[in-house]
DNA sequence: CTTGACTCTGCACCAAGGTGCAGGGTTTAT
DNA sequence: ATAAACCCTGCACCTTGGTGCAGAGTCAAG
């Protein structure tokens, strides 16, 4: 028996709008309908919106999860493309964690002197921002 | 001699359109106009915008950085506020650390399944992201 | 005194991933 | 049989940090 809209959501764990979004974006293939129109979802429907939400969650972005997708109908000969993406969002990801360790070695130096310096008129952190471009 | 909307969109590295959207904001003061309705800055706006750009940089949001501007108005005396959103920031790049590491793991282990196994018919890494959600 | 570069205002638009609403039809439970 | 809860479509709106454009006025150089 197939499952509506709402149980469809309520299983993948997201919104009604959202599958019916996902749908128009191409990320979901169209559902089938019934006679009063209603879409119409198999247990895959459940795995497939699962898989983008995974995917999202990885860090992949609606667009690439749509080029997984397309790679995943191709079949296991596609094994290598999916890895190659795999390790290019790696790639992105250590450049994410690069940045963000910057910015709080930056923070926790503005943070101490702010504790060593107290006493002096102007808040160090904030007079530390002003000159922080060069950073 | 003041700056006109150029000279300090230059001075401070930002485009003019991104001042009149600061100033509109209410991330930096209205400028003072000309005669003839232009746009006059000082020094004190190009420090203004870089510190803007700096605290950016370190990952507050114009919505946060206003707040410390606010802040600064009050003097030294608020500076324990500033290095209370200070270390609220640094928690929150830790959190975003630690979400980044656990997805490069996660994606980490999908290629190492991809390498090993890629005999077998399914692509591990697709085939891995169907349960992921788990992680 | 003209030409080109600059400025003004207000409005619309962009990414990304949705969310919400109006106005109508359907299904289910009481 | 009727009310609640669900579904449909299409459209507008939200977030954040800007960007682009049209139409009009202004300033500096030659």
């Amino acid at each position: 028996m197939a499952l509506t809209i709402s149980q469809l959501a309520g299983e993948a764990g997201v919104g009604v709008p959202t599958i019916r979004y996902y749908e128009r974006r191409g990320i979901v293939p169209k559902a089938a309908r019934s006679a009063s129109g209603y879409r119409q979802y198999s247990e895959d429907a459940v795995r497939h919106v699962r898989f983008v939400r995974s995917a999202q969650q990885l860090g992949f972005s609606l667009e690439e999860i749509q080029e997984l997708l397309a790679l995943r109908v191709d079949g296991p000969s596609s094994c290598g493309a999916v890895a190659r993406k795999t390790r290019a969002n790696i790639a992105q990801i250590d450049q994410k964690l690069h940045e963000l360790e910057r910015i709080r070695k930056a923070l926790g130096r503005l943070l101490v002197t702010c504790e060593t310096k107290r006493a002096s008129s102007e808040c160090p952190v904030l007079h530390g921002l002003d000159g922080a471009s060069h950073a």
